[in-house]
DNA sequence: GTCTATAATTTGATAGAC
DNA sequence: GTCTATCAAATTATAGAC
């Protein structure tokens, strides 16, 4: 059972990481938390602190990921997707009482002057993220200027909202965003179908 | 020259938590930064890094708050005001090399589930930087409801899209962001005209 | 592979001389 | 008010028994 337990500790990181980032998670804390003996931390990842961070960031960047298809495939259209996506994590921030947004925003603004492999793994995540979801409004007609820009104003957005709604408590701002990205879309649609 | 230390403890605190966050930032670090004794921390801040974390949130409150006229203010329009105020902070961010965005977005997601009074005053900074946009967009004529949601926006899409530019040291998403944001206020204040 | 004990540093915070 | 020395606790990481 070694894959489960590291699966566990990849895990357990992923959620102390969205609530307390990356320097205010401890080793010890993960073990606990993964319900693993601190050493097998050390026995699965070798490369200590960096190289757990390293697998956590690059897992949920597989996870959030494949949200994508989730929202765009059977949609109406882009535009009421991307407004579903919103909708949807709001909600997801009301279920948690707004513990668990982002796995990676907080460590990538923690290490992005402070750790260099780091910082190019959430990078990495983040473009992943803005690919998939360039590819969804190209696929709708958008050219890939204009589907680029929408993409990288969706991440933005949302890392944007679940900032401000973790602080206040407060969802609705995730909805707002979620509407003028819903109507940025819809706008760019009709003008390519000009 | 009392005070004078005090504000080098406070702009030491803001500069470091922008750049490594709340927990990965040290009080014997901040007193370094701020070329004072360590003690003085401790006299000027008796609540300890709370206290001095309290009034870094504040301070950058007041300061980027103070921002908001100098973009809006003689602009031609809150449309063309809101794309200066992206592009402004696209530049800024070139010229530090991407060290030094937003001092409390990292602090807001470390405290906003582990420390409640700390997060209560990055909720207060940001509903203030949000009215402060809002009270503009409503002087430009839109609705309260249609203002308040642009302003949540605004803040939103600069927070994220400072999450991305430091990630990959790369500033395009920040003009990017202001751009769709700029389309959104002007299609708001068309639909307000007709 | 699992688990404990511990090393070496660093943390936030305090005491007290000056 | 300034500054140093120091505390107790927490940190990452390692060694080594089982």
């Amino acid at each position: 059972m070694g894959a489960a337990t590291r699966e566990r500790i990849i895990e357990a990181g992923s959620i102390l990481f969205r609530r307390q980032g990356y320097a205010g998670t401890g080793m010890k804390a993960i073990a606990a938390a993964a319900q693993a003996p601190f050493g097998s931390i050390y026995h699965f990842f070798p490369g200590g602190k960096d190289e757990l961070t390293g697998e956590v960031i690059r897992a949920a960047g597989r996870v959030y990921g494949a949200l994508v298809p989730r929202f765009f495939d059977g949609a109406p259209d882009t535009a009421v997707a991307t407004r579903c996506a919103f909708r949807g994590a709001a909600e997801t921030l009301r279920d948690c009482n707004y513990a668990d947004a982002c796995p990676i925003a907080a460590v990538a603004l923690e290490v992005a002057s402070t750790n260099e492999p780091l910082r190019l793994a959430t990078a990495e995540v983040f473009a992943h993220w803005v690919g998939g979801l360039t590819a969804r409004y190209e696929g709708a007609g958008l050219a890939p200027a204009v589907a680029h820009r929408l993409a990288v104003s969706f991440v933005s957005m949302l890392e944007g909202a679940f900032v401000l709604a973790r602080a206040s408590k407060n969802a609705q701002v995730v909805e707002d965003a979620g509407e003028i990205m819903f109507e940025a879309v819809r706008a760019a649609l009709d003008k390519a179908a000009e």
